[in-house]
DNA sequence: CTGGCTATCTGTAACGTTTCAGTATATGGA
DNA sequence: TCCATATACTGAAACGTTACAGATAGCCAG
């Protein structure tokens, strides 16, 4: 009469997805053995484990993720927490594919959180904390003091940044050596002949604009060149606002003769308005630019470059997170890459 | 005795997530009338109803996302599954923060599930379908007979596909006219009288090779032009590829004085591939390509471009699958995007 | 005053998992 | 023989939610 009363000798077997409930029947035995059996616990008969996977093979059993999250808190889920309008292009989709690359062996899953210009970035950081969506989280745009790398280190969210941070505070980080490429920028520069020099920096605030800055000023004062400020704008800014300012800036009397540039789509900007105040790169001024994708020597051939991969840097962050999850030292879990030499164009071999 | 017992009267108030227990306690009400006032369900008295919503906006409350999908099957996920390899850069960071955009004002996380070179396309979704890991789905690089989207038919997973099927299936699409887009070049081209055209198409196999190679060929006999084949590559190829091929088709005595471009990232291998053999944008040969970002033009000023927006097609897919979820009509969630005219460099305002 | 509405509200089971606290059987030491 | 202990297994509870099947009370027609 009992409605409700789940009989165990159900008859229909092509239900639908597999579950532990079905499983313990097949097999014959509790669905707390079947659980046990299928993470390699060491109470369970080597023969009843074996007998247990195998039929968890053959039917496909896979475990419900919301029966284990409900039941353990785990979600299984990495976050990828990104800037809406403000990450460069490229940076997002090679970034995501080195995640991917990485998450794609393990239980874990990729969400992406955004979060956008009118809003407060810890905004994000707060609600995949406080509903416990994620088991770890990436972030990117890092500052020397992040309230958000703070905040999920007390609440015991496991994170790693791109970039680093500057409170004292011990957490995984992937971070390019700005500082050795903004000097090694300017010695070639230096080299060239180039004396009045110019950055197109990071945007202030972000804990690599510092870095960069400074490898710039060190190796300035190494080989003796002088800075022409150029800090109204940064690769933040929109490719018209470079431009324009980068016109008006090689338009003035005492204009540089070399720049070095933070990120491929300002450089682009950055040429636009060299040659809108009709100089010519190559010959009047020198550039060197970072790049992420081995596209600028196909715009302009005299550009000098040193690559920085995204990719592999999604990759680290992932393996960082999943190291941290699993128990390792965050101080195990920090690198910093070093730049590579600049780059001039080498044509390609004939055909 | 019975240490399971949950009394009723907990005194603890500052536990850790608010739950409907806790506030069914605190409203005196019992849990499932709070699950319905917060629904809005109709069999709660007004009152009821807005005190329930009252405590739980004051103490915080948002739904356990695993409780809901234990016990509903709903995810509150769409899946956005990209090709690891091939996808364009751009493409997928635009396409993403269209689809963000949307569901940010929705209960729905975005996931990203990608499979690459190796794996059958096939591979994610039934992932997705037999997990039941998504509520939607949007996929892209669809193919006129595409088995995902028959397969998430019958298996009646809601989806949208970036691109049209020709299966005589209806289900929602997002799609920019191709055919249009490839006319509108060529007579472009014509009218600047260059008569003999290449096109670098997208991936044979693609829904929107066809519609391209068809407009192509469609303009082209209506302008009188003759077609120079250049199909030993498509957009698909790598930059080297693209730009050795078209270097060598350069030198050829019948070489095109024009091309159709369908991507920027392959515009830039192509133009790169004209100037290694030799021959000067503008004069020798003119080139139109679409792109997603504005920054053909900073790379040459003699390229011609039509527009693809990225973002848009994203939000819209989005906006699909949750009408789809929603219970509208698939018909009606189809969206064919006419292709802008074709634009030539205009100087910016002088500073 | 009964029976049958309607309007509100409630207890319980169930989703699939893990964990706590056992239970049953075998083994071994005294 | 008896107790202790290890081995191999099991039932029940709980995570937070929703839905089914009532329950209670007020009201009205007959």
């Amino acid at each position: 009469m009992d409605r409700h009363r789940t009989e165990k000798n159900e008859t229909k077997s092509a239900q639908g997805r597999p579950t532990l409930k079905m499983l313990a029947f097949m097999t014959g035995l509790g669905v707390t053995t079947v659980s046990r059996a299928l993470k390699d616990a060491p109470e369970i008969g080597a023969e009843t484990r074996r007998r247990v996977q195998l039929v968890a093979k053959q039917i496909g059993y896979r475990p419900n993720r919301a029966g284990v999250r409900l039941r353990t808190g785990r979600t299984n889920v990495i976050s990828l927490v990104l800037n809406t309008d403000r990450e460069i292009m490229s940076f997002v989709s090679d970034i995501i594919y080195g995640v991917s690359e990485v998450l794609a062996e393990t239980p874990y899953h990729l969400i992406v959180t955004p979060y956008s210009r009118s809003q407060d970035p810890m905004e994000p950081i707060r609600y995949l904390v406080e509903t416990g969506s994620a088991d770890g989280v990436i972030i990117s745009r890092t500052q020397p003091n992040d309230p958000r790398a703070r905040y999920m280190l007390e609440h015991g969210m496991p994170f790693a940044t791109h970039g680093r941070t500057e409170m004292g505070l011990v957490h995984p980080y992937h971070d390019f050596d700005n500082h050795a490429f903004a000097m090694g920028a300017v010695r070639r520069l230096a080299s060239m002949g180039r004396r009045r020099l110019a950055l197109l920096s990071p945007p202030p605030g972000l804990t690599y604009h510092a870095h960069t800055v400074n490898g710039f000023a060190d190796a300035l004062s190494e080989v003796g060149a002088s800075e022409i400020p150029f800090n109204t704008v940064s690769i933040d800014n929109t490719i018209e606002q470079i431009r324009t300012r980068t016109a008006q800036l090689m338009r003035r009397d005492i204009r540089p003769d070399g720049f070095v540039s933070s990120a491929a789509a300002a450089t682009l900007a950055l040429v636009a308005g060299i040659e809108d105040a009709g100089l010519v790169l190559g010959r009047d001024v020198d550039v060197v630019s970072k790049q992420s994708a081995d596209l600028l020597h196909l715009f302009r051939r005299e550009l000098l470059v040193v690559n920085e991969n995204f990719r592999m840097a999604g990759a680290e962050l992932a393996r960082s997170v999943l190291g941290l999850i699993g128990g390792a030292e965050p101080g195990t879990l920090q690198r910093l890459v070093v730049a590579s030499d600049v780059q001039a164009f080498s044509p390609p071999a004939a055909v």
